[in-house]
This record gives C-alpha cells, structure tokens and sequence, in this order.
RNA sequence: GGGCGGAUAGCUCAAUGGGAGAGCGCCGGCCUUACAAGCCGGUGGUUGCAGGUUCGAGUCCUGUUCCGCCCA
C-alpha cells in the first residue's frame, strides 16, 4: 500500500458494511465450549421483539460490545448471546391494532389462528432491533440467537414452572390483584405506576340503621361503594365510639354495613375519622377485610364495567357509574360535598389505564423462600454490584418482597401448564399426557393464562445455553460474567434472574452486574416521544458512523451518572478518528522506504514512544477490567492525540527527513509509527471496531482480523528510563520556546537561539539539535556572561535565555518576571512550610513526602533560575 | 413519609485522603509537505453552604439548601 492508494478521509459506512461481513464469514464470534482461554460470558438483556433501538439500547449494547471485544482479544474465550423476548402484552397490542387495520376482529380468530398471526408478524417485521443493533457493530454470537418462545426456552419455562409448583412455591388463590379493564388482564405490581393527579374527595353519608343519625365517609371513587361491606372508625375516637358495631343502610344494594373499629387503617385526623371499606377493590381495605371477616364483593367485570353487584349501576362503565351514583346520592340528599384532593392513581406502565384492584383468581410465586438466598449472594459478594450503591435498590425490593402474580389474561405467551379437570381440580404437568395421567382420564382442559414475560426472562442467563438440558455451553460458560443494563430492570429482571438462577442452577447467574445510566437529552430531560426529544441512535450512526457514534457513549458512560447527550460529542469523536487516519496517511507517506526485513535501528524517540504506549495500555486494561469506560475512552484519546500524534510524529520527522540519518535509523522509525499503529488499531478496537480494523488491514506485517488480534499488554512495551528523561526534558524546552514565541508573538519562520545556563544540559540537547530545530525552529548555545535584551524561561531548574533583540520590551519582561517569581516564591513558601510541619513528615508515607521534597527542590531550582534571570535585567 | 444519587472552570464532565484536571467554548498567533475537522500558546475555580475528623478533605463524618430518581 502507499500513499497514493490512501484516501485523505476515512469513509466510516464503507469500512462498516466491509469488516461486518468479514467478522460473520469468519466466524470470530461463535465460540465452541472446546475452545481454548479462560471462559468469559454475557447474555443480551433481550429488547422486546416490537421494540425499535432506542438510545438506551445503544448504550446498553455498546458497553457490552466493548467488554467482549476487549475479553475476547485478551485471550479469553469470550461469548455473547443475544436474542428478544416476547413481550407479551405489547405483542398482542401491536398485531391486534394491524389485525383491527384491516378490519378483523382478532378475538374472531380464535387463540390458535391469532397466534400464527403474531408468529406471522414476528417473521414479517418483528425482531426489527437485532437488524439494528448489528449496525452498531456488536460481536454477539447470531448463531446462538434466543427468543423466549423458542422451543427450549418453552421447555425451561414449563421445567420452571412445574418445579416451583412441585415445592409450593407457585399457587393459585384468589387475591387481590392490579387489573388493566384496557387490556383486560392481571399485572405484577411492578407493571402498574403510581402517577400523582389533582382529583377530588367526595363525601357522602350512610343512613344508620337504627336512629336517624348517619356517619360521613368520603372517597375519590364514589363508585366502588357499591362494594362496601363496612365502615370503620378509629377505636379511640369519641366522636363515633358509640356508634361501634352499629350498622349503616346501603342506600342502592339492600345490605346492612357494620361500623367497625379499626385502629390500623382510621386516621382519626384525616376528613371525617370514617373510612368507607371495599375490601375486594382496595388493597388497604383488602386487610382489613381480611381482618374483620368481611364479605368481599367484586362489582367489576373484566372489561371495567360494573357487574350486577351495582344494582342499578349494572353494565355502566367505573367512570360513567361514578359519575351516576354521585348524581344519584346527591337526589337521596345523601352528598355531603366535594373538596378538590392530590391523589396517586395507579397506572397501567403499558397501556396506561387506571388499574383497578380487583378480587381474582390468578397464580402466584411465593417470593419469601426465593427472595432469601437471592439476598445472600449479593450480601456476600458473589455477585457485585458496579456502581455498588445500586446493591441498595436491590435490597430495598428483596427485603420488602410481596407474592409476584404471574398469570395474564393473553394469548400471546408460555401458556399456564395447569390442566382441570370437569371439578376444576388442577393438574400442573410438563405435558398433557402427564397431567392425564395425574387426573387418571383426559377430560381436562388447559389453563387459558398465560405466564408474565418476566416469567421467563428470569431464567434467560441459563435457558439461553439450553437449559434444563446439561449442555457444554452451560458448562462452560454459566454462570456468566458480567450482566449489563439500566438501574430500571434492578426489580423486573436482575432480582428476579438472580432467584431464578439461584434456585435452578445452585450459583449465581453473573459475577458481576454493572449498572449504566440513562441516556438523557442535552437539557437533562428524559428522552420521551410525547416530549419529542427522543434521539435516533441511527441517524447519528448514519451521519458519524458508528464508531464516532459509540466513541461518543464510551466517553460518556462515567459510573453512576446520567448521560446528557450531546450531537456535538459525536462530532469531536469524528474528528478523532479523522486524526488517527491522518496519523496513517503519515505513516505510509513517510513510509514507502520500509523494509521489514532490512535492519532496524531504534532512537530515543523510538524508545520513548514504546514506554509511553506500555504506560497507556496498562491505563487502559486497568480502565476496562474496572468497568471504567469513560476512562479508558480518555486514555486512549490523550496517548493517541497527545502523545503519539503531537510528540513522536514530530519527532519521527527529525529522523525521517535527515538526509544525513542513517537507513537502519529512518527504518527504524518507519517500523515503530507502524507498530504503534499497530498498537493504537487494538487498543481501540473495543471501540472503535471498524476503524481499527480498516487501520490493521493497510498496517504492513499484520494478518488477520484485529478482532481476533491479541490485546495489547504492558510488558509487551520496554521501560527505557534514559529516552523518557531525556524526551521529558526536550519537551519542557520546547514547551518553554513555543510559550515565549506566543506572548511575544514571534512567528515560527524566525529562528530563534536558546542560551542554557547548565553545561550538561547543553551536552544533553547535543542530539536533540535536529528535534528542535524541526518543532521550534531554535538553536541550543551554553550561555556565557550577562546576556541582556533576552526573554526568560526556566526548564528543568535551569535558566534558558532566548536574545531578542529589538524584539523585547525590557520593562515588560521585568514585570513577566516578577509575576513568574511571585508565583514561585509562594510555591516554595507553601512546599517548605508543609515540609515543615513534622505532623506531616512524621505521619505521611514516605513516598508522599518524598514527592513533596522533589517538588520543592524542583521549585527551588525554578525559583533560582528566575532570580538569575531577573538580576541580569536590573532596572526597576 | 423512607431511601438513593447529584451539585467542581462559561458548558459537559474527570479526579485509590496527598499541590483541582480534560474536552468543548473563549482570547491571541500560525495555510509548518498527516490532519484548518489542524497546529502552537494563553485565560478561566472560595469544589452549593456551615461545622467536624485528619499532619493533610473535592474526597470521610454531621447538619443544611437546591435538583433528580426510586419506593410506600
């Protein structure tokens, strides 16, 4: 390759679409359980099959990419699952809303005909998101791809269900229940929000029985006192104490309601010190129900209508009933006002109706004897919570765990393996015939529920590798590495694998379980499609490309903070990886002459820039194997532009443009820019990968992938102690004579002469002449005499002296000088009286106190210098 | 009501208890044969506030204000 072949701009999408094909034919990302190295695992948190990538995925899959690229190149034998689940209730949503499109009923079809209708759908345009994640340019194994309906999964959903029936921990009861009347089903109490609104409380008065008197209750659902079957008051309060075991007139069903006391529930200080109970349509209420052996009467039906508990309510949708029976009890003379209240309603997540608490027969799991030991192992550490304040959330949930309602009133899903029989006994069984041969006949008929998608995605880390099956790929690799994603699935999906693994397998699903942030807009918003602030992760990729694009998440995913996304952001990373294709382009211009096989002679340049990269790259696996991304993005930016591009390119040039250098020598440099390339291309590969395989396929002497290459390691990269001082000290003159060139503004093509005051420094500089000529245009003299007319500096404590004559402003540099010398005398004055403290030189560790000593002598020999300097111009 | 997180340069964010940094912005200077999407230099801070622990606090403790999130 030479220069001419070189594009001056990298072209992101023709690299992606190139290397994504070479990594699939290739097979880099199908791990066999044979395969050598230490075993490394991660499952995707499957996105819904209905979803689109959003930009929490980006960063969710981003994250773990880098992680198993990096793993992978490290030597271990890395595997990434992905797949989708089924999301059960937005499935049915979506293929019902294109059913009723074109004009067909979905219930018309029968459950049989509407679910190959949803299969139909999932083979047409569901699963859309694993097409997109491949364009971020994941290295998950496709082969090895999971849906939660898949047939195993199938089988390890019913092996799940069965055994935790098998050990009473999954039951069937009545409960109280979050009914959605939209989508008509159950919901687990983490599917339904608690949104604040401005309501109203109404209240109204109950006739006594005996006696005119009445007692007033108020409620923000007048109508669900057609469900009352008691009122109660606080035991202590006067006001009502007589009224105890009295009973009140329903003023439309013909019952009589007890006046109870209940010290629990009554705040006697809140409205009237009576509370109406519902006891099948309020949790609280619920227990005191269950308190008081109260009669629970459901006047719902499935669809949010009342049932024919409401009297003359009947068939009137909840909200069109409230409405009627305020109307109503203000006719009877029964209203007793109405103030305006804040109340909380609970609100279905997915279709975002008012749920209602319900009376219903549904399964449970029994979460107590689960929730036990899925504290423990967090509580001892095997697994870890990064950052580890989430393990909070965490307990938080587990310690206060209520029973997780499972079943759902779907089509869509695992169906319920629990068979009746014509009694309605029940028979839980893997199969039919099993259940069949439980009832001794076969005139059962199946649940019709079907099981919370959750349900099965807790069991994704293991059913993924074929579970309840003992297969090689569980052998090896579960339980897995590290688990990925977002403090909002802590309770729906990271407690509830961890439970699931724990109870099923005997170990923890994941060792470690890094918590990202949340992807926010600029302002700091959550992005919202009814805010209109939703960013698509594709257009970004479609105007960067994906490496810009995932460069940009990196450096912003820091621990334990929000990600306020910044287009801008991904401008500078292009800008980046526009810098790294100039640094190539470099390379093989200068490069034309390299022989790989001619001698190579190494300067101290050349050594340098090999320490330096050893020092990155330890920066950046340390970075890494802390889950620090954002910081190893930074360290690879500082050492490829800082280090590599602004100091050894530079320096490179000394060499390569000396007539006079030897071949051995510019082979030397031409074969460290390629090497260090070569090191830039992997240790950026995580990150970048389709730059940096572009990158490794034009260096010369590389083979293969850079995905598959070995990642860099410290000790690939020698310490020479002597090319790092000596390069440190020419970077502190050079840094010193660009200063002065600047606030003097004395352009680059003057040549400039730096008087040193330091015989040995001179002596040092000796084979620098070339390196300073090139990046400062200067020349290096031994200082003799008084030198006036000159700007001042101090490198390395020793006095530098550059002639200026009819340049500088004596005056000015006096007062320049006086300024530096403020500044270090203060510095010494702070240095010696820390020194002088013998609390600190006593109780400090001594390399502590050595670094300040250094530091002092450094200042002093700073402070010298000045000094020296500022003698010589005299003057006021 | 309970819990968690955040507050550091104009902006976005870093900083194992050891002299507060980066990127962007801003100011000044450069078309220097990789890169003007660039190069060089510079400016910029009472680390929200008040106490405490410590030889030493952005960092640990207590209190407090504001912002955000989770749970009930």
């Amino acid at each position: 390759m030479s220069a001419r072949e070189l594009p001056s701009e990298y072209d992101p999408h023709a690299a992606a679409e190139r290397w994504s094909k070479a990594w699939e034919e290739a097979e880099l990302f199908t791990p066999s359980p044979a395969d050598e190295g230490e075993p490394f695992s991660i499952v995707i948190p499957p996105p819904n099959v209905t979803g689109a990538l959003h930009m929490g995925h980006a960063l969710n899959n981003t994250l773990q990419d880098v992680l198993v690229r990096y793993k992978r190149m490290a030597g271990f034998n890395a595997l990434w699952i992905p797949g989708m689940d089924h999301a059960g209730i937005a499935t049915q949503k979506v293929v019902r809303d294109r059913l009723a499109a074109r004009g067909v009923d979905w219930r018309a079809l029968g459950r049989e005909g509407f679910v190959d209708e949803v299969w139909l759908w999932k083979s047409e345009s569901g699963g859309m998101i694993s097409k997109q994640l491949r364009r971020l340019g994941v290295s998950c194994d496709w082969s090895r791809e999971r849906f939660t309906l898949d047939e195993g999964l199938q089988a390890a959903v019913i092996e799940h269900f069965v055994r935790l029936y098998e050990q009473g921990l999954v039951y069937r009861a009545e409960r109280l229940i979050n009914w959605d009347p939209v989508d008509g089903t159950a919901l687990s109490d983490l599917e339904v929000d608690s949104v604040e609104r401005q309501g109203e409380l109404f209240s109204f008065a109950y006739p006594l029985v005996e006696g005119d008197g009445e007692i007033v209750v108020a409620t923000t659902r007048p109508e669900t006192m057609l469900g009352d079957t008691a009122v109660a008051v606080h035991p202590d309060d006067e006001r009502y104490r007589h009224l105890i075991g009295q009973k009140v007139r329903h003023p439309f069903v013909d019952r009589e309601i007890p006046i109870l006391a209940d010290p629990i529930l009554v705040d006697p200080a809140f409205g009237t010190g009576c509370v109406k109970i519902t006891p099948a349509h309020d949790f609280n209420d619920f227990e005191v129900g269950q308190r008081h052996d109260l009669p629970m009467i459901n006047i719902l039906e499935r669809d949010g209508r009342l049932n024919e508990q409401g009297g003359p309510f009947a068939g009137l949708d909840r909200f069109e009933a409230r409405e009627q029976v305020k109307a109503r009890l203000a006719e009877l003379g029964l209203a007793r006002g109405v103030k305006e209240h804040p109340l909380k309603l609970p609100i279905a997540q997915r279709s975002g109706a008012v749920v209602e608490p319900m009376l219903s027969t549904q399964w449970f799991v029994s979460m107590r004897p689960l929730a036990g030991p899925a504290l423990a192992a967090v509580e001892h550490g095997f697994t870890n919570f990064v950052p580890k304040q989430w393990e909070n959330t965490y307990f938080a949930w587990l310690r206060d765990i209520r029973d997780w309602c499972i079943s759902r009133q779907l089509w869509w899903g695992h169906r319920i393996p629990a068979w009746y029989d014509e009694q309605g006994k029940v028979y839980v069984a893997r199969t039919f015939e099993q259940a069949c041969e439980q009832a001794g006949h076969d005139r059962l008929t199946q649940d019709e529920d079907v099981l919370d998608t959750w349900f099965s995605s807790a069991l994704w880390p293991f059913s993924t590798m074929g579970w309840p099956e003992r297969t090689e790929d569980l052998e090896r690799w579960y339980p897995t590495s590290v688990l990925i994603t977002g403090f909002d699935i802590i309770f729906f999906w990271v407690a509830r694998m961890m439970f699931a693994g724990l109870h099923f397998t005997g170990s923890v699903p994941f060792s470690d379980v890094y918590i990202h942030a949340l992807v926010r807009d600029e302002k700091g918003d959550k992005m919202s499609k009814s805010k209109g602030n939703v960013v698509d992760p594709l257009v970004a990729v479609d105007r960067s490309g994906a490496d810009a694009f995932r460069f940009t998440m990196v450096a912003l995913a820091a621990q334990g903070r929000d990600i306020l996304w910044n287009e801008q952001r991904v401008e500078v990373s292009g800008r980046f990886i526009h810098k790294m294709w100039q640094a190539l382009r470099f390379c093989f211009l200068t490069g034309e002459g390299y022989d790989p096989s001619a001698p190579v002679e190494l300067g101290p340049y050349e050594h340098w820039i090999a320490a330096r990269t050893g020092a990155a790259v330890g920066r950046v696996r340390e970075a890494l194997d802390g889950y620090r991304f954002n910081e190893a993005a930074s360290e690879i930016h500082a050492f490829v532009w800082g280090e590599f591009c602004d100091w050894y390119l530079e320096l490179s040039k000394t060499t390569l443009y000396d007539d006079q250098a030897s071949e051995a020598r510019k082979n030397g440099t031409r074969h460290t820019l390629f090497l260090t390339m070569g090191a830039i291309a992997r240790l950026v590969h995580p990150i970048m990968p389709f730059l940096s395989e572009e990158i490794w396929s034009l260096l010369p002497g590389t083979q293969g992938l850079v995905a598959a290459a070995a990642y860099p390691e410290v000790t690939d990269y020698p310490v020479d102690q002597a090319a790092l001082e000596a390069v440190a000290e020419l970077q502190a003159i050079i840094t010193e004579v660009r200063r002065i060139r600047g606030e003097m503004q004395i352009a680059r093509k003057v040549p400039l002469t730096v008087l040193v005051d330091d015989r040995g420094m001179v002596e040092r500089l000796a084979p620098h002449a070339d390196g300073l000529a090139h990046l400062v245009n200067a020349t290096v003299e031994l200082m003799q005499g008084r030198p006036t007319a000159v700007a001042t500096a101090v490198a390395g404590g020793v006095e530098l002296a550059i002639p200026l004559e009819g340049v500088i402003d004596l005056d000015e540099e006096r007062q320049r000088l006086d300024k530096e010398l403020a500044k270090v005398d203060k510095d010494v004055a702070d240095l010696q009286k820390r020194l002088a403290n013998k609390g600190f030189t006593d109780r400090a560790p001594a390399d502590v106190v050595q670094g300040f000593r250094d530091k002092l002598d450094a200042a002093v020999g700073r402070q010298q210098a000045l000094r020296a300097s500022r003698e010589r111009l005299g003057g006021a």
